[in-house]
DNA sequence: CTGAAAGCGCTTACAG
DNA sequence: CTGAAAGCGCTTACAG
């Protein structure tokens, strides 16, 4: 049924081993061979089996897309956009391409050295993984390359890629600032969480650079949760009705803010400015449309797997593994005012 | 370096094939023996190459989802939802999944049987296949099992899995009708494409049930393109103002509209009744909110991975391989307004 | 109930 | 430049 490289060969009068010097490009098979090979491995219909390849050969590159954890419907196309970016790369780098989707739990049952190795992975792009979870501690003793997005694990081995978050939010806030807002808060997702750290430091920094103190209100954390977020806005609104700027830390919670105000008759961007992170489409659809953060999450993917690449290839140890991708502010109506005077 | 199954088996005084009969779950293994291989693999952190094993097995299952063309950004987050269902499904199953996103133009390199040959796939789920792409007419000559996804091939020997489009847009159209429109226009998608037939037969059905006539400028074709589906309709209110309703094939096209009307002050739904399809998460957040037709696209990548996985175990001829998923018609804003006295 | 052995479809030192 | 052969890590008739 299947054509294999061995009727290849015995049609061409070859050996395997010449028929997959072929396939592999090896520089010293004549001309003639390679020709009369190509020619009739065509007419047969013979691909080779990625499988048999995988298991024979030391130096067939695997990489696999983890996602960790499913992510909750607002954040899917942002992962399908990545995902797309990695799958384009690795293909046009004759890559294979292998995508899981990993919960905490199954994270417990079986180790990240032992899950390479059962799918003979070569590298690894993990996006969503939280410090808590049992991969963070495990891939830095791993001979498994691995690139991390969105979140830096601080290991010189390890390569991080995702846009500079502190100056992201930076430039995010100084366009609440320069409109003239007085009294802004930020509505930040975990504690705990990396980005969130990240956000919220150049949220400062933004405050600082403009002579600002941060009140003891300033900062609050909704989880990354509309419900949460809304709650926190209402109380916060109706203790400190000074407050007439928020940033948020990501869209989601911006949109459910959004609206809440909307239905509060608070307006936006007259009584309240708001800016979100991620631009997700919904809010360029929303009454106001809602001013974001842009991160080209494709780029990201292409990034990624372009540094994973490099790391499997052997990178130098001084290279950096660092990578930060461009951003962009989009302003639209929600900061659409000026206070100034 | 990685512990293979001959490590197991030196281990466990037993041979390589006892053990491939513990974790295959082979009946004919004494309890004693069993217990014995799987602590000692357990301690060792044996974990079953999958490449070795799809080679030397026949019965392995490799389900892969195939992607057709890179999906408009619009659509991104259905195609996640529908992904997860048949990732979790094949997961919970013990079947290998994989992804592929693949063009026209890559199914003109190299043929749907040598696609999966060369990697090994025992079955197919097919989403965004046209019926001009190479693949549509391969597969029925194929002896992959093949489940489409939102395609009716109409040959008993390949699965289907999708929303009934002609009920669905029968009863959307009929919410429109209950609240008095006079003069429904659908936008549709591309007069080609097998969903826009059938979503146009179940418009009319709807008219008909009703004792409506269609009118030659009734059905607007605007090839789920945003842009012109905007064109379409502007000229439509030109030239007939007595237009008062639109039932869209898609919500990408719908969302666009309503952003046009919004902009031309033409009230939703007071002047115009608008309704959807998909029911995308944007919809939810503009003003009005849009009334639209729910797919459960998780739903439909679960139920196609299962619909597979009989036709792989060798489903009977005699059954049915056409299956319906359940739909939802959420009515929002967008048609709330009844017109009758 | 279990072992010895062939085989899955490739790759790659090793010779020549 | 090319062939013969071992090996990648499993599975599975075939015996016993």
């Amino acid at each position: 049924m299947a054509v294999t490289i061995r009727d290849v060969a015995r049609a061409a009068g070859a050996s395997n081993g010449t028929v997959s010097r072929v396939f592999n490009n090896y520089p010293d098979i004549s001309q003639k061979t390679r020709e009369r090979v190509i020619t009739i491995a065509q007419k047969m219909g013979y691909v080779p089996n990625v499988a048999a390849r995988t298991l024979s050969s030391k130096s067939m590159q695997v990489v696999a897309l983890i996602l960790s954890d499913l992510l909750s419907s607002k954040e899917n196309s942002i992962s399908m956009e990545m995902m797309s970016g990695v799958y384009r790369y690795a293909d046009d780098h004759g890559m294979q391409f292998v995508l899981y989707l990993t919960t905490t739990k199954q994270q417990h049952e079986k180790s990240f050295d032992q899950f390479c190795q059962e799918r003979n992975i070569t590298g690894a792009i993990i996006q969503g993984l939280k410090t808590t979870d049992p991969y963070f501690e495990e891939i830095a003793k791993s001979s498994v390359p691995v690139v991390l997005v969105d979140l830096d694990r601080g290991d010189p081995s390890i390569g991080t890629v995702s846009i500079d978050n502190v100056q992201a939010e930076n430039e995010a806030t100084q366009v609440l600032l320069r409109n003239g807002v007085q009294d802004p808060v930020m509505i930040n997702g975990s504690i705990n969480a990396q980005v969130s750290i990240q956000r919220e430091a150049g949220f400062k920094l933004a405050l600082s650079s403009f002579g600002r103190t941060p009140k003891d209100y300033t900062v609050q954390y909704a989880n990354f949760d509309q419900e949460i977020a809304v709650a926190k806005v209402q109380r916060l609104l109706r203790e400190h009705p000074s407050v007439d700027g928020l940033v948020c830390a990501s869209d989601s919670m911006a949109i459910a803010i959004l609206e809440y105000l909307r239905k509060q008759k608070i307006r936006v961007p007259e009584d309240i400015q708001l800016i979100g992170f991620d631009d997700l489409i919904i809010g360029q659809y929303m009454t106001p449309t809602l001013s974001s953060v842009e991160q080209h999450m494709e780029l990201i993917g292409q990034q990624s797997c372009h540094l994973l690449n490099k790391m499997m290839r052997g990178m130098k140890k001084s290279e950096p593994k660092r990578i930060f991708v461009p951003y962009e502010i989009m302003e639209r109506d929600s900061t659409a005012i000026s206070k100034e005077n």
